[in-house]
DNA sequence: ATAAAAATGAGACTTAATCTCATTTATTGT
DNA sequence: ACAATAAATGAGATTAAGTCTCATTTTTAT
């Protein structure tokens, strides 16, 4: 069992209650979520101000991801041993996102093919984010 | 060499002086460009409310792009026959946006696995983008 | 247990993007 | 080419996501 608190020590930030509210929360919903909804979950647990701030806390430690959707709407998603690297896939239709894993084969195809591109480039890349825009034919749960 | 107006007919838009301006004024950049830099660049030549509905029409009509730096400024580029698909490197230093055109071979294997994840999630994928992230040592105007 | 440091809440503020509506410009049919 | 109709524009008001401020509260270190 994932423990919010001990996240936290982990990456040696203080232990607060709106960090563990919105830390829980995250853990319990584990899919991407726009902040517009978490917002509205914790409305009345933590001040929105509050909300930003310790969003932006985790992305600092490095177990927050945020994107944004095709209809501009910010995503964030909690990334953990548990969750590792992943993709994103979009329907168009109902805007349900859904996490992707590349085959490993493909991944390893994949880092070589950035490698290369460090080499031409000049480049250190960190970090990359392969994501995929479609419609869903019977997976969504909005879709019918 | 490519005519704004030849663009705007063969969509099926009506031509007009804005729609001009603004294909002009992305045709000559032909990179990534900011939204804002683009305002302040038109400035005194299209009303605000104007450009992002121009925008908006180049959008519908699939020759604009459009996403998000990790800065979170929206970016458009131009998307035609002579700059199809590609993607992007983004430099966290100095936020320079690099055009990236990957190896025939892995676009192949990309595709190839994209085929897989179609059958996977029964999606239809439409679209694609591969977004990489680092810093640039050398290449970048701003970065010395 | 106490002092110092850090985080929070509430709401003001900023700013990218959209909306409204009166006016201008483009298109279509004759 | 011209009038009638439809579409697009400009200017500024409006909206809403995200940040900022600062007095108060909570956490941490001693």
């Amino acid at each position: 069992m994932v423990n919010s608190r001990k996240i936290l020590a982990d990456h040696k930030v203080s232990i607060t209650n709106p960090r563990i509210i919105v830390l829980e929360a995250l853990l319990e919903i584990k899919s991407p979520i726009t902040v517009d909804e978490l917002l509205s979950q914790l409305r009345n647990k933590v001040a929105k101000s509050t909300l930003y701030r310790v969003l932006n806390d985790l992305k600092d430690i490095n177990i927050l991801h945020e994107f944004s959707t095709p209809a501009n709407q910010t995503v964030v998603e909690l990334i953990l041993e548990d969750h590792p690297h992943h993709h994103h896939l979009f329907c168009s239709d109902c805007g349900e996102i859904i996490d992707v894993e590349m085959a490993t084969e493909f991944e390893n195809k994949l880092l070589k093919e950035i490698k290369r591109i460090e080499r031409k480039f000049n480049f250190v890349i960190e970090d990359h984010r392969l994501e995929l825009f479609g419609k869903c034919t019977d997976l969504c749960v909005n879709c019918k």
